[in-house]
DNA sequence: CAATGTAGGCTAATGTAATTAGCGTAATGG
DNA sequence: CCATTACGCTAATTACATTAGCCTACATTG
């Protein structure tokens, strides 16, 4: 039997492209074996473990997603950045769907290599946020009013949940557009303590 | 053999409570069947299948949410009417985790009854919007931003998404707090035909 | 170059889950 | 009371994840 010329990264990737056809919720090690020209036990000389492997593809989806963040954001401040990153990040979705579910799976708590990567997405966030002078806890809250506006907006999207006929872009701009405002009073508002 | 006296109903609402105790994905008959004290084959009886078993709870869960956003905004209006559908909803998924993550199946184009339930889910935020004197391509972009981020917060929730050392009540109140500004603001933000 | 050890493929077997086929009994309506 | 249907069962099939154990390509080393 020829080598295959596997590895744990060839199969991570193969999982991604997989993923990203079929849907992340429908990754099976059979479609992988298959796609890869081997049987299915194969891949355990590779990886651990189906959750295993969904745990080194959320690693890797998310250094991506980090990575190309970064790269919209970088050279850009406040309003700027905002859009860039923001649309960066639905693109990212758009055009990878299976990583970017895979980008949502939080990291186990002892696992400081996924955890490291998921800071680097939320080191862009609050580095974009840093144009508008947020820091502390307005800067926590609105982080996560940032996150969850995009991904709560990518995620029906992709689920197919905007019935209404009119273009998700347009919807977008203007929720992008409505959280820029919406920083620059974000330090008026009440800092419960 | 003595009859178990299932129905479609009852079966369903085992599937919701093992829904959400286990999670919407980890829904197995197995499990149902266990816990309705029967055979897993016994179940076909009265579904057609996990997956239409998946679409009746759907069914049912959204119609439970929108029961639950009109009792919460019934008797309000504005900022008042706003906050308390969005504690709502995030009560609703924080309470019902499997039911909830039922409502966030889009419905399938020709499926009327389903399509029914969204639409009630629609017309409660269409209601508290329209305190904020919004109608038109206006209304539907601050309906997709305003579910967006309920969904997203709740979601990134759930999922143990927010690692910071702060009470997501808190956060979840800011992001409401702001969304009502912005809802003042958002008939005057570019209208782009 | 030959001996050898390991890495990386394989087949076979097990367990869980969904699904279908077909059997037998409980409930019900004439 | 009998016939029909409803409803639960067992048995079999399929797909998938996982483990055990085999066998060979290939690199290393004498």
């Amino acid at each position: 039997m020829a080598r295959a010329g596997l590895s744990r990264e060839v199969v991570v990737a193969q999982a991604a492209a997989i993923a990203d056809a079929m849907g992340w919720d429908r990754l099976t090690l059979a479609a992988i074996a298959d796609s890869l020209g081997v049987k299915l036990p194969s891949l355990y000389k590779h990886i651990t473990s189906l959750d295993g492997l969904r745990r080194d593809l959320a690693v890797a989806a998310t250094r991506e997603l980090a990575e190309t963040l970064a790269a919209a954001a970088v050279g850009r401040a406040g309003p700027d950045a905002l859009a860039a990153a923001a649309n960066a990040y639905r693109s990212f979705a758009v055009a990878h769907p299976g990583r970017y579910a895979a980008t949502v799976r939080a990291p186990a708590p002892e696992d400081a290599e996924h955890r490291e990567a998921a800071d680097a997405v939320m080191r862009v966030v609050f580095a974009v946020l840093s144009g508008y002078g947020l820091a502390g806890d307005d800067a926590v809250d609105a982080a996560r009013a940032l996150r969850a506006s995009l991904h709560g907006f990518v995620a029906l999207e992709c689920g197919g949940g905007f019935a209404m006929p009119r273009a998700p872009e347009r919807s977008y701009h203007r929720l992008i557009e409505a959280f820029d405002q919406a920083l620059l009073r974000w330090p008026s508002s009440s800092e419960g303590g």
